[in-house]
DNA sequence: CTTGCAATCTTACATCGTAAGCCTAGAATC
DNA sequence: GATTCTAGGCTTACGATGTAAGATTGCAAG
């Protein structure tokens, strides 16, 4: 309650180390605020320090402002994680024109793949956010033109899209902060118990690995697409 | 710093309300904590709060206890959260045994998406999870013995089992909580915009509705499936 | 009775998002 | 030049959160 000390200072107890004293630090302080460069500092804080570890305090020190700053340029941290996600659509490239409908679509997925990669740790938010920007929206656009290029007809193909999604989405998070990076087990079982009892995982464990990933999300993502197509209408 | 003056209540100042004043409550205050018992009401929490729902101090009010006392329970929120997934995976039905194997991988399938189902709040955590408990390796090896009866070779089912769980989680986590209950953008697109635009996605629309989960994800699952078992070995 | 231990409670701290409002440099207007 | 306005920054404060440290209680064993 009371504690009415506080000391007041007189706001230039703080100024000197900021805007004056530091030369170097000048040009740095200098440069005004703008949404990009939030979102620059903001992206790099959650590439190496997880979501957790994107705060506007601790945004604020690393552009050298304040955290209620901010504000001034996002409404509140919603917003600036919404600006974050489309960052990381937008930053998806998409193949290029060709022939071959079935080798664009393998290539989106392998794209889209690459921006979870890019992003690891960003990338559940991404995952699990709804694309209802204009730059998502082109990025569903785009990738149902490609699906629709490989299987006929209309209903298919929004169903096609929408299970390829949902593979797409399983295997980057699986990938990103699944299995190997994701939350762990307080008491996790030991691998004698493993050996003994599971005698299937221990013999499958090998092909879960790392060195793994690549061929097996190539295996998946031809095994759904090959059975979009065949699949009976 | 001080304030030694605390009041130095003797405890009882809040005791009377608590253990013996009112009667009604008795039955419930008297019930000692149990794991168990932490974990449901943190479940219903989580159920009805979503994870963000879940704080130690409302845990504690739901139980008639203090946040403090849950520690002697589980050293940290993370424990409580691993338990949380362990209860999850071992709410998960499996098929009995059958004649069919791809009947029953399919049906394994519908069992880990009826889970999600149950607890769609809590699901985001379940999915990315690591399965290292006991509960969840009991659960993998279940699967992979189902995959392996269905895709003939070691390597083919273990990575058609990585493939199989891309998906489940991916539509699972799309379903509940994807794209009509996940994070918003801000600002979102106008029907306007997307009618005129993206002529696919004006196309596509309808069959993104809930009414038709169903059968998308029954359709990607046997697509995959399919795949996988007439992919070249 | 004393002792001891396990369960529970109290207090306190650092950190978070953010509401409310102050301050100041520069643009706009007179 | 003097005045006013305003955008963009800053300060302070509030109610949450997880949890460290330690006090207190109640019951069982000696």
């Amino acid at each position: 309650m009371g504690d009415r000390s506080s000391v007041r200072r007189t706001t230039r107890a703080h100024a000197p180390p900021g805007p004056a004293a530091a030369p170097g630090a000048q040009g740095r302080r200098r440069r005004p605020l703008t949404r990009e460069r939030i979102v620059a500092a903001a992206l790099a804080l959650v590439d190496d320090g997880g979501l957790a570890g994107l705060s506007f305090r601790r945004l604020g020190a690393k552009l050298g402002c304040e955290a209620m700053s901010l504000y001034h340029h996002f409404p509140g941290k919603q917003h600036l994680l919404d600006a974050l996600v489309d960052h990381a659509i937008a930053s998806i490239e998409m193949p290029p024109a060709g022939p071959d409908p079935v080798e664009r679509l393998v290539r989106a997925a392998y794209a889209y793949r690459a921006m979870a990669r890019r992003h690891p740790r960003l990338f559940p938010l991404v995952g699990l956010h709804r694309l209802n920007t204009p730059t998502g929206v082109r990025f569903i656009e785009a990738v149902l033109a490609l699906t629709e290029a490989v299987v006929g007809d209309r209903e298919r193909s929004a169903r096609g899209f929408r299970a390829l999604g949902y593979y797409l989405m399983g295997a980057a998070l699986d990938e990103t902060s699944g299995y190997a990076l994701g939350p762990s087990a307080a008491e996790p079982v030991d691998d004698a118990y493993i050996a003994e009892h599971c005698p299937r995982l221990a013999a499958a464990a090998p092909y879960f690995g790392q060195a793994h990933w690549d061929r097996t999300f190539a295996l998946g993502l031809a095994a759904l697409i090959d059975g979009m197509r065949s699949a009976p209408r």
